[in-house]
DNA sequence: TCATTATATCGTAATATATAAATATATAGA
DNA sequence: TCTATATATTTATATATTACGATATAATGA
């Protein structure tokens, strides 16, 4: 339980960028597809234009995607690959042993 | 980009409890240490055990730590190990590629 | 330059979260 | 039962986040 703040407070920046339902679909989505433009986020969406747009602009100050302009539209992709493998790790079942079972059953 | 939406929901309420400097500092000593109670969790955060003990409750909703009772003491512990192997990576350095860091450029 | 399309930003109301003091509950021992 | 200690809950207030319409900007082609 050690205080290095600043690393805390900077890895927690990460996560709550990640924390909601929608930019988790949308950093999930450009796991699978490998990149995705704002207009085909929303229809899958089904949300406000705007509303995605922000969502983009919260994982792309947490350095999580990288938006890369080619004429009108923008692409999106991940450019954190760690957070590519978190978010995989997420998606996987929990195991927790038998231990762990049994402490929760006393509590 | 598919429409799973309680899933993504589910998952974005283990990484909210995640998300703040002081539940991922704890978290991070838990996997460490293995286990340890409130007493010695505010001693080492220095702040109000009302505070810690909110943060404890929060990620015990999320279901990624047990506190289990000897006395007067409750120990707490990970019992969630797809948040440890996540915390774990969490920590680790980001590794991007170099096509990655050209787009950045790009940007 | 004007119109069109794609995306970003602003303004703001509703909702959620964080902090910490005060208070409550649980356990152990005298 | 009374007291002390450890932890949890309640309450109030401050702060942050969310959603979305309105508006702005950027790029393209006529």
């Amino acid at each position: 339980m050690e205080l290095n703040l600043q690393k805390y407070t900077e890895l927690a920046e990460i996560l709550k960028a990640l924390a909601h339902p929608t930019r988790l679909c949308i950093v999930k989505g450009l796991i699978e597809k490998g990149e995705c433009n704002v207009t085909h986020m929303q229809a899958c969406l089904d949300m406000p234009q705007s509303t995605v747009s922000q969502h983009l602009q919260k994982l792309k100050s947490a350095n999580i995607i990288i938006g890369i302009r080619s004429g009108l539209e923008v692409n999106y992709r991940i450019c954190d690959q760690r957070v590519a493998k978190l978010v995989n790790i997420l998606f996987e079942e929990n195991i927790n042993n038998e231990l762990e079972k049994k402490d929760y059953q006393r509590l």
